[in-house]
DNA sequence: ACGATCTGCGCT
DNA sequence: AAAGCGCAGATCGT
């Protein structure tokens, strides 16, 4: 039965439109109120908190922390339900949370709790009276709240979590837990001791202590304050111009620093605590602090370490600056707030925080066995991908500038098609006041070249007509309305989109309409010359240095594990289509040097069949996995004998038979294994690929077929994989990388049973991909080991791009590296493909002499 | 004008 | 309808 409102609720801005009364929920036992917003339609409709979505939601997570939901006490801010369930930002906003006061003050009253848990800004504005959860989740506040005299940590709304932050999920649980130990031991402040205008006697015996500090093992957390922390200016070369220092921070011990003024007299301190014997020196996120520092002239004696990325190895799905994290590991109030007010303590407090979040992190990393990977696959390998995306790659200004041409003229041509075919009100119009002068007496009158047509309008208005955009997603789809045409839905979103794939359905559908062909070759012409030739202009129109060479940066900072590179991104070079060619014939060796591109063969293949421990289908991906796949459905269609067998000799003469002589089998059959392994289903194979899937019950036959055969274990590891992933809620790479996964496993509410949720596919491509980047970077390191890191380019996920001299030894140095087996993976090796070329677009096999 | 967000597309 | 990555252009709000 819902519940009545009140008799004494009257004069609810929502007594009109809002509906349902909630009651508070829970005993409370553990003294913990958790503060919602307001009841959604489920909730109006039960009168009880947190009974719908969000509520589910709320209720998974209060069981991870071990305690029943009735455990808690469980309110709300506003206790009817908003017209659409519009709280934040909504006029009524704060009438309706005062008008609810009254119910808060009983419920706290009553029942006196040790911690209220804000869920939500709107809780938080009741609590404390500000807004802003994301910078104080987590913290704990003493506050009193309806004159009661508790502890608050706030924390997020479920609702929030459900709209997209799923990896959210464990934060929040780590916030209730917090709550609850709040509850069970209550809270102090730590004390601390900071010097914060520190005489010289001060500095001197702060260096002494940091001196045996050092000596012991400790590490030195380091942080500078700029005045404009956020914005940096580079000039071409990439040295910063702009770095004005304001102080620089010290802590070597939790609770403990110093906080040094940037002056004449104090740089000597400054740099004798940079040069003391420590194993590091800690910063957070170091490429803003040391670039500058170094700029200043200071040298950094010990090694440096990134506390930013050691959190980032730890758990990479969650934001990285320090406020954030601090709520992890330490007890220290919120601090980031005090920046303008008291900036010496600020600052020390930043160090401090480093001091404190890095000892956490560590412990954590060495608990797990993962602090030697964290050093090895992120601090080590940071300074090589520094250097390699400093080599550079040469840029054929010549070359370049031919294809930019042809490019540019064909994008013309397909333009004025284009204006051709498309109908003059279907073009953006813009009104003007006047008439222009050049104005004929015959409407509409324009420009054929440039497309801009005068017109008036339907009020009689004189306007300008531009050119049709085909690169606008908007005026595509009001060319398909126009057209009586259905347009095209986004599978999961269900916006209207204008996707290459759904376009090309269109252009098959309606043979005769011109413009969904020149759409689709104007973009790919279009995407070509603005992403890939535009930017390999010499600077400052593009990204080539003067010496002709574009640098890249190169980084491990994506959640996956993965390398990514940026300004610009080697890494998605056209390689396919016939654009391709002429496209990598830009990037050429420097003079009486070659480039060699290596390529791992099949290399997620065989990492799927290492983690699937399934010999035969390690052995099938390096003789070619498609083809054996053929072989067994050949067999099974009596057109072979027997499908391949992997241990046999002469495995390599049936393959290359089945290439030649099926070529569409072959392909079907590449195309099954490749989805299959990442989950993909039958349909989305025969959306992708009509020509070569007929039917979608053919692709389920022959997914059917390599998942029975050769495949096999495969579909056992997935199963396998997606339970590990659900139960522990992340998974580890043999290399020490974790990714976490909340909903692997989701309710499916029209079969009623759990179904792949959806971060079941992300789970089963995490491995593969981790393990792929980490056997790339050891080789990697093993290459500068031999002191060889001045060959080195880019990496390119399952490729190596070196540029060498001459002879031959250097590429069989770097195979040999590439396919040295690998302890990580007990034992398994890869085999490498190489190719040399004067430039990237020409390559030829190369085999060792 | 400028930044934030969305759409589409290249690669593995 | 495998995924995540970075980039360019359009759109929309300020």
């Amino acid at each position: 039965m819902p519940n009545v409102k009140p008799s004494t609720c009257s004069g609810c801005p929502l007594y009109d439109k809002g509906r349902g009364f909630v009651t508070a929920d829970g005993t409370g036992t553990n003294g913990v109120l958790l503060l919602g917003e307001a009841p959604g339609a489920t909730e109006a409709s039960q009168g009880k908190p947190f009974v719908g979505d969000a509520g589910y939601q709320l209720n998974r997570t209060l069981e991870r922390t071990r305690m029943k939901r009735d455990d808690f006490r469980i309110f709300n801010t506003v206790n009817c339900q908003p017209p659409n369930n519009w709280l934040e930002g909504a006029p009524w906003e704060e009438d309706a949370t005062r008008h609810c006061d009254q119910y808060l003050y009983k419920v706290v009253a009553a029942m006196r709790p040790k911690v209220i848990v804000p869920l939500g800004n709107v809780a938080l504005d009741a609590c404390l009276g500000r807004k802003g959860i994301e910078a104080l989740r987590g913290y704990v506040y003493e506050a009193n709240v309806r004159g009661h005299t508790c502890y608050v940590v706030p924390t997020y709304h479920p609702a929030f979590i459900l709209r997209g932050q799923d990896n959210l999920t464990g934060v929040q649980i780590y916030d209730l837990q917090r709550a609850i130990r709040m509850a069970r031991d209550g809270y102090r402040q730590p004390p601390y001791s900071y010097v914060e205008n520190p005489s010289g006697g001060d500095t001197g015996r702060f260096i002494d202590a940091a001196r045996s500090a050092a000596d012991r093992g400790d590490w030195l957390a380091c942080d500078i304050e700029t005045p404009c922390s956020g914005s940096t200016l580079e000039d071409d070369y990439g040295e910063i111009i702009d770095t004005e220092i304001l102080r620089v921070s010290f802590s070597y011990a939790p609770h403990t620093a110093i906080t040094i003024p940037w002056t004449n007299r104090n740089l000597a301190y400054i740099q004798q605590l940079l040069q003391l014997p420590f194993e590091y020196v800690v910063f957070w996120n170091a490429d803003f602090d040391v670039p500058r520092l170094q700029s200043k002239g200071v040298t950094i004696g010990p090694k440096v370490l990134d506390a930013m990325w050691m959190w980032h190895h730890l758990q990479s799905d969650l934001p990285k600056h320090l406020g954030f994290v601090s709520t992890f590991f330490t007890e220290l109030p919120e601090w980031k707030s005090l920046s303008g007010a008291f900036p010496e303590f600020y600052s020390c407090r930043d160090a401090d925080a480093t001091t404190q979040c890095t000892l956490g992190i560590k412990a954590l990393l060495e608990r797990e066995h993962r602090f030697t990977s964290f050093t090895r696959h992120c601090l080590e390998l940071d300074p090589i991908l520094k250097t390699m995306g400093r080599s550079g790659v040469a840029i054929d200004q010549t070359k370049r500038l031919a294809f930019q041409a042809e490019l540019d003229n064909e994008l013309k041509a397909i333009d004025q098609s284009i204006q051709k075919a498309v109908p003059d009100n279907l073009r953006p119009f813009k009104s003007k006041r006047s008439v222009p002068s050049e104005a004929s007496p015959r409407l509409p009158f324009g420009d054929a070249d440039t497309g801009v047509v005068w017109d008036i309008s339907n009020e009689g208005e004189w306007g300008v007509r531009s050119p049709f955009l085909y690169t606008s997603p908007k005026q595509v789809i009001a060319y398909m309305r126009s057209q009586g045409h259905p347009v095209p839905r986004h599978h999961k979103t269900q916006k209207d989109t204008t996707a290459k794939l759904e376009i090309e359905r269109l252009a098959k559908h309606y043979p005769k309409d011109p413009l969904y062909p020149l759409i689709l070759k104007a973009r790919k012409i279009g995407t070509m010359k603005s992403t890939f030739v535009d930017a390999y202009a010499p600077k400052p129109e593009g990204h080539v240095d003067p010496d002709g060479r574009v640098r890249v940066t190169l980084t491990f900072a994506p959640s996956t594990g993965r390398l990514a590179g940026q300004d610009p991104n080697p890494m998605n070079i056209p390689k396919r289509g016939d654009l391709a060619k002429p496209c990598r014939d830009m990037f050429v060796a420097s003079p009486g040097c070659r480039l060699v591109e290596l390529d791992y063969k099949a290399m997620q293949a065989v990492i799927v069949g290492y983690l699937a421990r399934d010999e035969e289908f390690i052995k099938a991906a390096k003789l070619g996995v498609h083809a054996i796949l053929a072989s067994h459905v050949l067999a099974r269609q009596r057109l072979m004998p027997a499908p391949i067998n992997v241990d046999a000799e002469y495995a390599k003469l049936p393959i290359r038979a089945i290439k030649s002589q099926y070529p569409k089998l072959y392909d079907v059959c590449k195309h099954v294994v490749y989805l299959s392994s990442f989950g993909g289903t039958p349909y989305r194979m025969k959306v992708e690929y009509p020509d070569e899937f007929p039917s979608v019950k053919y692709a389920e036959e022959l997914q059917q077929i390599y998942f029975t055969t050769l495949g096999r274990k495969v579909r056992q590891w997935q199963h396998d994989t997606l339970q590990l992933a659900h139960r522990q809620c992340y998974l580890d790479s043999p290399f020490g990388h974790r990714h976490y996964f909340w909903n692997v496993f989701a309710w499916d509410s029209k079969r009623r049973q759990l179904a792949w949720g959806p971060n079941a596919k992300d789970a089963l491509a995490f491995l593969p991909q981790a393990i792929e980047r980490c056997v790339l970077t050891s080789a990697i390191q093993r290459v500068v080991a031999l002191d060889l890191a001045k060959v080195l380019r880019w990496p390119i996920h399952d490729s190596l791009l070196i540029e060498v001299s001459n002879g031959d030894d250097v590429i069989e140095a770097v195979k040999r590296e590439m396919e040295r087996p690998v302890p990580e993976l007990d034992d398994l090796s890869f085999s490498v493909e190489v190719s040399v070329g004067t430039s990237w677009g020409s390559m030829t096999e190369w085999r060792s002499a």
